[in-house]
DNA sequence: CTGAAAGCGCTAACAC
DNA sequence: GTGTTAGCGCTTTCAG
């Protein structure tokens, strides 16, 4: 607990603190006499000298310190992410502090301030609802921020997200192209710009191809197993024909889905074929294997990072909203469905039958 | 950006810093008349003043950071010891500062250095190797440090941990009481206390019970699922009987096990069962759902913080470890070994066979 | 109840 | 090259 100041050093090494300051100082060292710095050093090491980097950070108007906010920690594809953040902005010296808001509004408000008051310099975002812009723009008028993985509607900030839209296309005509005409969807809280955007992929290939969507009507609660398995079930309980294939907005609600479906006595993929989105760990070992979308969520956690640094640097860079391309992890949970034919199939079948007429 | 100081708010309210500082403070409002408060508050609000943590924490000496140093955000355990911990010191006004080692003995050197360097009140660290004991013991006369999950050999460390050695005893005496009597272990990095103990665990159960290891010898480089694959297949291929249950230490070699048995063309647990360590998320999804250990990782996390608080509030408490207990998860991936009856079946046959003789 | 003054540990000007 | 002085924004005596 001794606390050894800069005063100590210096009057143990005699010279004036600010000379220790120099001394000390990577930025400055060579301002001060080679011999008079070892000295300086010597004795600091010697008193086992820390730097009171409030005092400095209080002096400099810095603290090197950059907030990060994230909905909940459990969520697997945290970590890359906040791998990439730290092996960017760590070497420049900024520590990062975590905090979890668990989707709560109220606890990214009260989260915010306390980082504000603590004068971060910059705060990273990832746990945004699509209505928090005119909250976190006057956090903005404070301190950097940059969003992470989730936009907010009315765009305005710097943004680095995944392309939510396009890794909904990529699993969406995946089944499409397999022969599913009859697809359902798991979705998550819509006020979350990552559901959103898969719902409006999963849509959009549905209206290109003309294809059915066979609707529970609400999104998940929250997107875990449980929901995925409510909705699920709810979707093979309701009269019409069933969906041949699920597309759920995560892998939690894909697995739940796998269990309906178990309870129902189907099999996945022979009678409904079922994706999920994320590529969680253990999904590849799955009975049946996931097929999923994989995120770049380290070059995300990457892009986070020098897009704060270039803000920090005081590039008043306009905002600009950058989302990284997922790609289609392709395993055995998807294959073409049973009672109806592949599009190919059916053409190459009426042509046979045409032709059979014709002789 | 606008920086609205104590000063800002007090010239506009009309009095002196040193009363705006009272009116402002929970702590000592009430020495200052419930006008003037009200009407420094007022000001407070109305300019946007947000105290500055960092001149509050130079003059007070106290910065209410708490630094958490783990080895590896990815593991699916720590979630829940992060929450519980932010869950008792959040509201008690203390900002937690997460910083990641990747197991590097150097980098938590480093990070260690740094959090001091920033005058956190306390550090929690469960990224801990055996030999880490005299490095922390220099770490805390500079602040109070907890471990948390792992130990330091040598011990004199406020320490909460899981109890490694039961939670082995556990899986193995249930394989035991199946029936099984040759069995293998895959082991993690033993200078990684958690690994260790369970190792402990694992060899007292055999010596109680006389039962026979099968060893590859080597531990895993790094407690994975590829490493887990490469020691089970390596435990396969080598002459001699084999094993009827392997123990894996810990989820992901367990999985890896699960593979090289499949590439085998064994199966578990019909051939041999295999049980895991710690639950993680979707064990129980895979095929066969995974036997393991359940820790109580959300309380660990709790204690962790009541541990550090009680530290901060500087009752000097000797040292002391807790150890919370683990619960054995039984599903599918365990069974009586095929080729070995289970202890019961063979007494009641032997008395069958007894009575059978005396007619 | 409020103001004045000192100072937490450091760095940035400015002198010498 | 090094010392002097001032002050970052706040809290804390100590007066009044």
């Amino acid at each position: 607990m001794a606390d050894v100041t800069l005063k100590d050093v210096a009057v143990r090494a005699g010279v004036h603190v600010a000379t220790a300051s120099r001394a000390l100082d990577p930025d400055r060292r060579h301002l001060v006499n080679a011999e008079t710095r070892q000295r300086v050093e010597a004795v600091a090491r010697e008193l086992g000298y820390r730097i009171n980097v409030l005092a400095r950070g209080l002096r400099k108007g810095s603290t090197g310190l950059i907030g990060v906010v994230v909905a909940d920690l459990g969520n697997p594809f945290l970590p890359p992410i906040l791998r990439g953040v730290e092996e960017v902005l760590g070497p420049r010296g900024y520590l990062i502090a975590v905090s979890e808001t668990h989707e709560d509004p109220e606890t990214l408000r009260r989260v915010c301030e306390q980082l504000v008051a603590r004068r971060v310099e910059g705060i990273v975002i990832s746990a945004a609802h699509a209505g928090d812009g005119d909250f976190l723009a006057t956090v903005e008028q404070s301190v950097p921020v940059v969003l992470a993985v989730r936009r907010v509607s009315g765009g305005g900030h710097h943004t680095v997200t995944h392309d939510d839209v396009l890794g909904a296309r990529l699993v969406t005509e995946h089944l499409v192209k397999l022969g599913h005409r009859r697809l359902a969807q798991l979705r998550g809280p819509q006020d979350v710009s990552s559901f959103a955007g898969r719902a409006r992929g999963f849509q959009d290939v549905l209206t290109e191809y003309g294809c059915t969507e066979v609707t529970t009507g609400e999104p998940a609660r929250e997107p875990t197993t449980a929901e995925g398995r409510r909705l699920a079930a709810a979707l093979l309980a309701a009269g019409g024909p069933r969906p041949t294939a699920i597309v759920a907005q995560n892998d939690l609600m894909a697995i739940g889905a796998l269990d309906a479906l178990g309870e129902a006595g189907l099999r996945c993929p022979e009678d409904i074929s079922i994706v999920g989105y994320n590529d969680a760990p253990l999904t590849g070992h799955l009975t049946p294997p996931l097929t999923t979308v994989r995120l770049p969520s380290h070059a995300l956690g990457r892009r986070v990072a020098t897009t704060m640094l270039s803000q920090l640097d005081q590039n008043q860079e306009p905002p600009t909203t950058v989302a990284l391309e997922p790609e289609l992890v392709i395993r055995a949970s998807t294959a073409a469905p049973a009672d109806e034919e592949p599009e190919v199939v059916r053409a190459v079948r009426s042509r046979d039958r045409r032709e059979a007429r014709r002789r």
